[in-house]
DNA sequence: GATAAAACGGAGAGTGTCTCCGTATAGATA
DNA sequence: TATCTATACGGAGACACTCTCCGTTTTATC
């Protein structure tokens, strides 16, 4: 039986500011970091403070949503990767495009700390994203016999958040790729 | 010939205020993270802001401050491992220690991420020790065959600040120690 | 067109940052 | 010890950001 839900179509006024706040919301975290002024997201989307306040009701519940579309396609991207190449490579390819995705960004160090279970328990709907992804990624390739039985893909996704993390400096697309090799031969089996 | 320094012996209370200032400064940024209040530290260490502000002029500038008794140790310790130590035996312990120290601290973030030539330029002295450490420690392990000659250091601690940032999860210090022990086996020479 | 639910917006209180400058004091000098 | 002045102090206050509250406006519906 269908629950009833007499409630009348969302207003679409308020769709479209939301919409608008996010897109602005992302070019300026992009900008000038995690602590953009939201009073400044506020006036640029053209909306009222409370307006941005009440779409989005903390700082941490706006990074999370700017940043949901981007863990989306990672979480797509995975299935992809599996489906078209083996274990080792489909690893690999998702953790580089990883911090491809997050990394760019300027609005990793908050969003991504709570990913690993950080201080504030927010951002759940990704990490489970993301954590599913990572998951997938790895026991395929142990069972593939490729990595170590003993891995934890939680380990990893933590190694590559902090690559991410690094990722401010000049030439970070070369260290990371170095870096994920490294993590991918330290993970791999003993001969 | 010496510089004419006519310059008399420094207030004695200055310095004390420093030191004051320094110590207030640790417990609360290890308390509530890198954002404590600047005015509340003041306030606690008994001296105005405008002292604050006329010792460390920038919140970074006191960040780093505290934080540079801290990679003092680092620089001591990596002498001392090398001294007594195997080549990966005393990189592993420094990594080991690295995590430790920094990552326990709160401080984090905003440190380490210029430490590895993040976008502000500071921190010059402290990044300086923390390179030399790992310079030396991965070239000896080079040296020794018990590293991969094409392995950078750098890469090796932009890793480590990584497993750093990310260790506010509960169980951290377990998750840093495999981590570690991946990034080494991924270094070391291909048998 | 009338109605009420839904959404807006911006003034303003609360808090933090950082500066400016009048006041206080430690160290030099005699 | 008394005096002098470079040095340092402190906190009021201007400015910036966060977030809420509530009177006003707009939308969907009938």
């Amino acid at each position: 039986m269908a629950v009833k839900t007499p409630t009348r179509k969302p207003r679409a006024d308020a769709q479209q500011n939301r919409e608008r706040i996010l897109e602005v919301a992302k070019k300026e975290f992009t900008r000038s970091g995690p602590n953009a002024s939201l009073d400044d997201i506020a006036r640029e989307a053209a909306v009222g403070a409370g307006t941005l306040y009440r779409h989005f009701p903390t700082r941490d519940a706006l990074i999370e949503a700017v940043y949901r579309t981007e863990v989306e396609k990672l979480a797509a991207a995975q299935k992809k990767f599996s489906e078209t190449m083996c274990p080792i490579d489909s690893l690999r390819a998702w953790m580089l495009l990883f911090v491809d995705y997050i990394a760019a960004k300027q609005i990793i160090a908050p969003a991504l700390n709570s990913l690993v279970g950080g201080p504030t328990k927010l951002y759940e709907g990704s990490r489970g994203q993301i954590q599913g992804a990572i998951d997938a990624l790895v026991h395929r390739a142990i069972k593939s016999g490729d990595l170590r039985k003993d891995l934890e893909p939680f380990d990893l996704l933590r190694a590559l958040i902090g690559v991410s993390y690094v990722a401010s400096s000049p030439d970070w697309r070369q260290s990371a790729k170095r870096l994920v090799d490294i993590l991918i031969t330290g993970s791999r089996t003993a001969k």
